[in-house]
DNA sequence: CGCTTCTGGTTGACATGTCACCGATCGCGG
DNA sequence: CCGCGATCGGTGACATGTCAACCAGAAGCG
């Protein structure tokens, strides 16, 4: 039996494949130049500092934010001394943990936010939702879901 | 009428998208991860080589292979620049018109991408394939042609 | 032919992301 | 209380990707 001969794909999946890979490239390299072009954000900045207001507080453990955009502890580590150098977020030392550091967004950062969101939300109307109905919608977020549990955590 | 006031997302909208940046970050560092650990190639030098061995000669001017992986330009010059260092492929003077260059695969980088390609494939199956029906391919192979004909080009 | 413009491709400076390793603190068992 | 592994986070070196500027050959046109 050849029983390691790798499960090659299907034409459907190799062309699903393609396109998806091709997608995956291409949406958020131009949601990047969109937001680049129009505020004073980029896509990860934006990401960063939708999540930290997602919370009333504005103010996040650099874990829990890692945990919430998945990224891992040193990239995120750099982006923010990053965005700290450019005034869009602040550490601040941890009360209850003196290893661990809190960070909270700027009044420079809430107005960066602010001041980008509509263009940007709106790109992504006309970009990726305005093409979709909404049973596609739905499962676009049912395969990312079925996906995102077989990646684990 | 407030008719420039932002057409901000659905609820239904809100999750499929965040599921999906989720997506887009993490399955293509995952499949890197794999590839680095099991080969000698990257997930980019994959892509590369797939799409030059995709063509009989095994050579493609540079334009050609930009188009295929629509790729910037300047970006595809640097990556093969790196990929001639490891000896991968090569650049050879392109005899039709004096500004170009073919890219040819190397021995070296057929072979390369001939160890890598079992288990990154199966890697695939498992993390995406395995999990999805095949309605839900043909889904993901509709959104993905959808969203990038919005993408223009 | 000679001039301009367009095109294929490269380069350098810089932003972003990854890996491997470091250092401090926490928390728990002895 | 001490010791020690686990946890939180940062750092430096390097790979990857982007933008703008550039250069040489090609192509159109007088």
């Amino acid at each position: 039996m050849t029983s390691d001969e790798p499960r090659w794909l299907t034409d459907e999946q190799q062309r699903a494949w393609r396109q998806w890979l091709l997608l995956t490239a291409r949406l958020p390299a131009r949601l990047n130049r969109q937001l680049l072009a129009d505020s004073e954000l980029s896509l990860p900045d934006f990401d960063v500092l939708v999540h930290l207001t997602d919370v009333d507080s504005g103010r996040l453990r650099v874990l829990e934010l890692g945990r919430a955009l998945q990224w891992e502890k040193s990239r995120l580590s750099h982006h923010l001394t990053r965005m700290e150098r450019r005034g869009l977020v602040r550490r601040e030392d941890c009360a209850a943990d003196g290893r661990g550091f809190e960070v909270v967004v700027t009044d420079a950062g809430l107005a960066a936010l602010r001041a980008a969101a509509p263009a940007h939300v709106e790109t992504v109307q006309q970009l990726v939702f305005d093409g979709l109905s909404a049973a596609q919608v739905r499962a676009m977020a049912d395969i990312a879901d079925t996906v995102l549990a077989r990646l684990g955590d």
